[in-house]
DNA sequence: ACCTGAACACCGTTCAAGT
DNA sequence: ACCTGAACACCGTTCAAGT
């Protein structure tokens, strides 16, 4: 029992983390629930009792990373919230950043789904969309647009992000072009949305 | 011999097709080469001649949609070849459309590398950003934009229509949401370019 | 050049049994 | 409630052998 007290209640979160670390250095293909229980020192059926297939695992995994590209982009906002086309930068870049650190799980997260995402993926996936709009209604009332085009720009935004975070994640464009596209986007959006109607 | 007249050297394009049809039905996870190997009538070993192992088939499907994709960009762009904002609107709405019909092979196509994309995917990538960077060259002939925001404004774009796609593809918006998008982001994007400098 | 078929190691999933 | 361990079906990969 000395060989393993670290898990007592917690096998769920040890395997969560080591699956984090397996998707950062090795990629999905490499995720094995029997490698996540062996590793834990328990049996290869030991996983099932908190995920019931592979499934659940991945469904997990993107939900979580879900919370904390959400955590680390209300972090990076909230350090510029003082300038308007600062605080979507900063926010931009934080999801940059994590598409850098985490090309495998943003995949995850955004991979597509034959049926509907699971309810807890849904919501956490909801989450980030709302901090992003309220980035944007930041945008408001200092009078860069109008309240009327929030919902629009916040999508424009986020695909525009998003799209730039997956062309480098798969090493179509490196980092640093990735950051001077989402500058430009913002530039765009900040002065045309102003200046548009 | 009768069994299978079908393949007479032709046990590749076979396998290819077979795994796109995979691959749309259901799911990167449902495509195995021993199952495309038993539909096609061959023993699980003969793929092994044309493909080394299933990473090489994957590349095959990704280097395919990329010229797919580009294809079909080129066709919708051509027939809307008059007015620059309504190219690069056809184009972005074929682009769109791919996505619908294949999100699976759409995902294998930017699907993260750990190590770089090899040679013919890369080359096919390319010549899909190439396209897009010939439609906005045709802008710059109308007047739309200045040629050296070109390059700038390609990555722009591209960043915003594989962003809505993706969202499309993983569900998060729908196929009307993801047109709007693009919609706006054309709009904004000739505009904003035209009077920012 | 292309395909067969046995062999190997690994995997996800199920389930009766233990504590 | 959580975990064990045997069992099953499936998979990717290797390789000697055939044509």
């Amino acid at each position: 029992m000395s060989q393993r007290p670290f898990h007592h209640g917690n096998l769920r979160a040890a395997l969560l983390e080591r699956a984090e670390a397996v998707l950062r250095e090795r990629g999905l293909d490499a995720l094995s629930l029997r490698e996540l229980a062996r590793e834990a020192g328990v049996s290869h059926g030991a996983p099932r009792s908190h995920f019931p297939d592979r499934a659940a695992l991945l469904d997990a995994l993107a939900e979580r990373g879900f919370l904390r590209l959400d955590e680390e982009i209300r972090r990076a906002a909230v350090r510029e919230r003082d300038d308007h086309a600062r605080t979507l930068r900063a926010a931009a870049s934080a999801y940059l950043g994590f598409a850098v650190r985490e090309p495998a799980l943003l995949d995850l997260m955004f991979a597509t789904k034959v049926d509907e995402p699971p309810e807890a993926v849904r919501s956490a996936a909801e989450r980030l969309f709302a901090t992003m709009s309220g980035l944007m209604d930041a945008g408001v009332a200092a009078g860069a647009y109008p309240a009327s085009d929030v919902a629009r720009l916040t999508l424009l935004l986020s695909a525009t992000v998003q799209g730039a975070s997956t062309l480098v994640a798969s090493r179509r464009i490196t980092a640093d072009q990735g950051e001077a596209l989402i500058g430009d986007a913002i530039a765009l959006l900040c002065s045309g949305a102003a200046a548009g109607r």
